[in-house]
DNA sequence: CCATGACATAGATAGGTGTGAATATTTACA
DNA sequence: TGTAAATATTCACACCTATCTATGTCATGG
């Protein structure tokens, strides 16, 4: 088990951004979250996956709401599933991927929050 | 006056992502603000600026904050700036910037809220 | 009017990133 | 076993980006 955290383990233990100077560390390790959703494909792929019923959906479907190759959706999702903002599942030939909403949510604390 | 918004500006009039799919044009213009944010060096510029006291702060300070060349943190306060995440404002020789830290409560709120 | 200090811009460069084509892997099923 | 379908991986390439050095602009004080 190695020491490195996720970007989306990082970011649940810092206060807000507007609370106190965010240090270095800290900054390093929440960036590869942001960075992961700063793209608009990926933007729409986390939506379509945490907005689907039951909150998860199959790579055929994300594949077929994108005019791109399979392989960049499939390249997309791996970089949202290694910051942890996805989750994988494979039943029988399909995958299935699921937004990790908590990880959302304290992105969204740490981005916009008021509070410690 | 221009037709084009600032990222900021296109923010606020999206429901939030696990709410309903993001649109292409929504997602394209909202990508550019997390970018803009996607970077260590800017999320400590926006959390040094927003967390300081009267909610603004000099480029002098900013600069003694980092071991950066003086260009380069200017850079990344321009790119900030334009993406509307920092107010500008030059009094005397000096150049302040300020949070706009309603466009964080906006982004905050499409990334992680739960409400329309 | 000139020198100095604060900040911005321009140009150059090394490294990163989004994409597609080709190929591999894995599962189901005949 | 062998074929087809779903997804991942590899490789290559054009483009973007973070950084520095050098230089420019602008306001202040002598």
């Amino acid at each position: 088990m190695s020491l490195e955290l996720t970007p989306v383990q990082t970011v649940a233990c810092c206060s807000p951004l507007t609370r106190e100077p965010l240090s270095a560390p800290e900054a390093e390790g929440i960036a590869p979250l942001l960075k992961a959703l700063a793209d608009p494909v990926r933007l729409r792929l986390m939506s379509l996956v945490a907005s689907h019923e039951g909150g998860e959906a199959c790579v055929c479907d994300l594949n077929d709401a994108f005019e791109l190759s399979q392989p960049t959706i499939s390249h997309h999702l791996k970089l949202l599933h290694e910051v942890g903002l996805l989750d994988r599942e494979k039943r029988g030939v399909w995958v299935y991927y699921r937004a990790r909403t908590e990880a959302l949510t304290n992105l969204a604390a740490l981005i916009g929050g008021q509070a410690k």
